[in-house]
DNA sequence: GACTAATGTGGCAGAGTCTGCCAGATTCGA
DNA sequence: TCGAATCTGGCAGACTCTGCCACATTAGTC
């Protein structure tokens, strides 16, 4: 049956699942650097060797199968590009990430806040943005064809500052979560320069 | 005599020195990821136990001793922000600390050099900053006193913006080191938002 | 239903980073 | 010069991650 390959994968699919979900309970019973690889496996059911064929890293157990990662960001700017500005389409294509999160409110909260426990974990987060920004950045630099030299060095400044707004909205909105919907974080963080960036004191 | 404090910090800085001049070389040489800390603890004649009594991390021996860390950043945005709106004295603060970078272009183009050769480095890189960040955005927050709810947010969005355009001015210039300053690039980074952020396609 | 091949699993050994502990050497201040 | 603070080295250990090999499970075929 053409079945035949999916069921491994989903199979696979529901362990890795499993696992992060284990894993996560248990970092926030104990904080993240307080939680060995073997701790998880055992309390998944499986050797620690096993852990390591589901997950490459202890990191990725948190950060493995969530939007950012989940969602194809270049092609979603591409799309926007037709229709909007640089810096416009980079604030549409991360609303739409943040749409999406917003369907995971909970995990997300949960793992944000595992994340603030832990200084490696935030490394570990900024480090999925720069590959992300890397993705990001030969689909904005045709556009900015000006003096062509420099080009790339701004699609690259437009492009981080962009996750920067995101990521910075996120955090905001991990602390004051009762007050504030993720996607008006996002609103907020991407408008400040149109706003108040350059005004005098 | 009131220095025998200051000669053994001053052997201490030495050792210091030493250790990051040979660990730079090593990993040169061999790639970071490739040089064990105690192949660095043997070029440099001590033990590895006594390598980490002098930098507590391997990463610390590439970022431990030079500028974005070695100046007060804080109390420079401080004295900026009396002169100038928010987002030029990051500019200023920022081009300061380029300014001073020159003066040490060789070995600040053989760690950028360095750092690109490796994942678990940029991390640490960006980790760095998230730190200078966290320092610099109680500074400005008081400067956005606006909707007061959001101040805190939009202070962070233009630090991490603005230590965005450092950082991305500075590995641009890594790449095209001898066609550019500095100083320029960060001053091109800086401007990309009032030239080109807001424009139709 | 049985057989072969692919795949998943577990244990072992090892590299590498980093820490705590203790003993010996070095240096400092009186 | 002597006692005390400090520096150093070695040892043992925790933790993450990898390669290797043997064993079990499962898939597709006849």
């Amino acid at each position: 049956m053409d079945e035949s390959i999916g069921i491994r994968e989903r199979t696979r699919g529901a362990m890795r699942g499993e696992l992060a979900d284990v894993a996560l309970r248990l970092f926030e019973e104990r904080g993240y650097d307080e939680t060995p690889v073997d701790d998880i496996a055992t309390a998944a059911g499986i050797s620690p060797r096993t852990f390591y064929r589901y997950f490459g890293t202890k990191e990725d157990v948190l950060f493995g199968d969530l939007p950012p990662t989940s969602v194809d960001l270049p092609e979603l700017l591409t799309e926007h590009l037709t229709r909007l500005g640089p810096w416009e389409a980079l604030h549409q294509t991360l609303r739409n990430v943040s749409e999406q999160v917003q369907t995971q409110r909970d995990r997300w909260s949960r793992l944000l806040r595992v994340v603030n426990t832990s200084d490696s974990l935030r490394a570990g987060h900024l480090e999925q943005q720069m590959n992300l920004a890397q993705s990001l950045v030969p689909v904005l630099a045709p556009q900015l064809g000006e003096p062509a030299a420099w080009s790339t060095l701004r699609a690259r400044v437009l492009v981080h500052t962009a996750l920067t707004c995101f990521d910075t909205a996120f955090s905001h909105w991990a602390v004051h979560e009762s007050d504030v919907e993720i996607v008006d974080a996002v609103d907020i963080a991407f408008t400040t320069f149109s706003e108040s960036a350059s005004q005098a004191p």
